[in-house]
DNA sequence: GGCGTGATGTCAGCTTGTGACATCAACCTA
DNA sequence: TAGGTTGATGTCACAAGCTGACATCACGCC
C-alpha cells in the first residue's frame, strides 16, 4: 500500500471547493482546507503557490485548447482566425461541465482578489493568442487587439452560458458574441 | 501650526515610488514606506486598503475622463464613440507626465500582484465606460465588446508611448491603435 | 540489508492586514 | 477662558498568508 493518497493537488482542489461553497473565500482558511483534504498547510503551499491557485488548477488544458485552435484555422484576416479557435473551444465546454463552472464563477465573483487573479489568466491566454498569431504572420499590433477583442467575446459568451435558464450550447453563444463583435463598426448599432 | 504635515496619503505615495524603485516592491515593507513618510504601518492601511493600492491613488480623475469623454462624443456607432473618448483621454496624458508613468509602469511591470490590481482597475474602467454606452441607448452586448475593445486600445496605444525612444505624443498613438482595431473588424480586410 | 529518494510534516518567523482603544492639538461653544 | 468634542494619528494584540530549514519515513533500488 502507498505511503501516501494519490492525487494530492487534486483533494485540495476538491475540498477547496467544497469548503469555499460552504463557508465563502475568506471564510476558510488555508489550514482547513489542508485539514479536510487529510493534508498539512505546508503541503498545500507546495502545490499551489497561493491561496487563490487553488481555484485555476488545470488551466493548462483550457487554453490549449485555444492555442491549438488558432494554429489549425484556415487562413484569413486575425479576427477571422480568433473566430475559428473560439468556435472550437466552445465545444470543449459540454453541457456536462456547465453546472461545475457556474459554481466556480459563483465562487470567483464573491471576491475581488480572485477577480484579479482571473482577469490575470486571461490576459495571459490572450498574450499566449497573440504570439500564435504573430507566428501565422499578423502585425504585432493586430494580433495584440484581436487576441484581446477575442478573449472579451469569450467572456461575453461564457457569462450568457452559465446565465440561469440559458439553454444554449457555448458555442451558439460564442456565435451570438461574435457577431455582435463585428458589428461594432455598424452604422446601425 | 497644524498638529499634522498636510497630505498624508501624498506624502505616503511618494515614498512608496522612492522606495519601490530603489529596493523593488516585494522588497519593500508597509513599515518602511510610513516611516520615509514620517507615520506608521497603521496609518498607511487607513488610507489604502492594501499595499498595491499606493500605486493606484488619484486614479478616478484619470476614468472621469473617458466617461466625460463618451458622454460628450457626438453620435455614431458604438466604436466611433469609444474612439472619440480615447483621444480626448489621450490628450490627459502630457508629454512632462510620460517620464512619471513610465517609471510607476517598470514598477508595475516588476511584480505579478501589481499586474493583476492594474487588470482589475482596467476591467472596472471598461466597466463604467460600457454604462455610460448604455445610457447612450447602446445595446448591452455591443456596449461591453466596444468598451473592453477600446481599452485593448488604450493599452496598446499606452504601451507605445511609454516605449524607449518613442516621440509622439499619446494621441497619436492612439489613432494608430484605433485605427488597427477598425481594420481588424473590417470585413474586407 | 543498507541507502537514497521524494512526498509530507514540524517549527519558527516575517509580512500583510484588522479591530479596539489611547492620545492630544485644534476647534467650538457657553 | 474653561471645558468638551472632533478627528488624524499612534499603540497593541492578533489572525492569516506565506517561506525557509530541517526532520521523518515508506518505498524501491543496488
Amino acid at each position: 500500500m502507498a505511503r501516501w493518497q494519490p492525487g494530492a493537488p487534486e483533494r485540495l482542489q476538491a475540498a477547496a471547493l467544497k469548503r469555499f461553497a460552504e463557508q465563502g473565500y475568506d471564510g476558510t482558511t488555508v489550514a482547513e482546507i489542508a485539514a479536510t483534504a487529510g493534508l498539512t498547510e505546508r503541503t498545500f503551499f507546495r502545490y499551489f503557490a497561493d491561496k487563490r491557485e487553488v481555484l485555476f488548477y488545470g488551466r493548462e488544458a483550457f487554453e490549449r485548447v485555444f492555442i491549438d485552435g488558432i494554429e489549425k484555422a484556415e487562413d484569413g484576416n486575425a479576427l477571422s482566425i480568433v473566430a475559428q479557435a473560439l468556435l472550437r473551444a466552445g465545444d470543449f465546454f459540454g453541457d456536462d461541465r456547465r453546472e461545475r463552472s457556474r459554481a466556480r464563477q459563483a465562487v470567483i465573483a464573491s471576491d475581488p482578489s480572485l477577480q484579479e487573479r482571473e482577469l490575470l489568466k486571461l490576459s495571459a491566454l490572450a498574450e499566449s493568442m497573440a504570439g500564435a498569431l504573430r507566428a501565422r504572420g499578423i502585425n504585432a499590433t493586430a494580433a495584440t487587439l484581436a487576441a484581446e477583442s477575442g478573449v472579451a467575446a469569450f467572456r461575453v459568451a461564457f457569462t450568457s452560458w452559465i446565465a440561469d435558464g440559458e439553454r444554449r450550447s457555448l458555442a451558439e453563444c460564442q456565435e451570438e458574441a461574435l457577431v455582435e463583435l463585428r458589428a461594432l463598426l455598424d452604422p446601425a448599432s
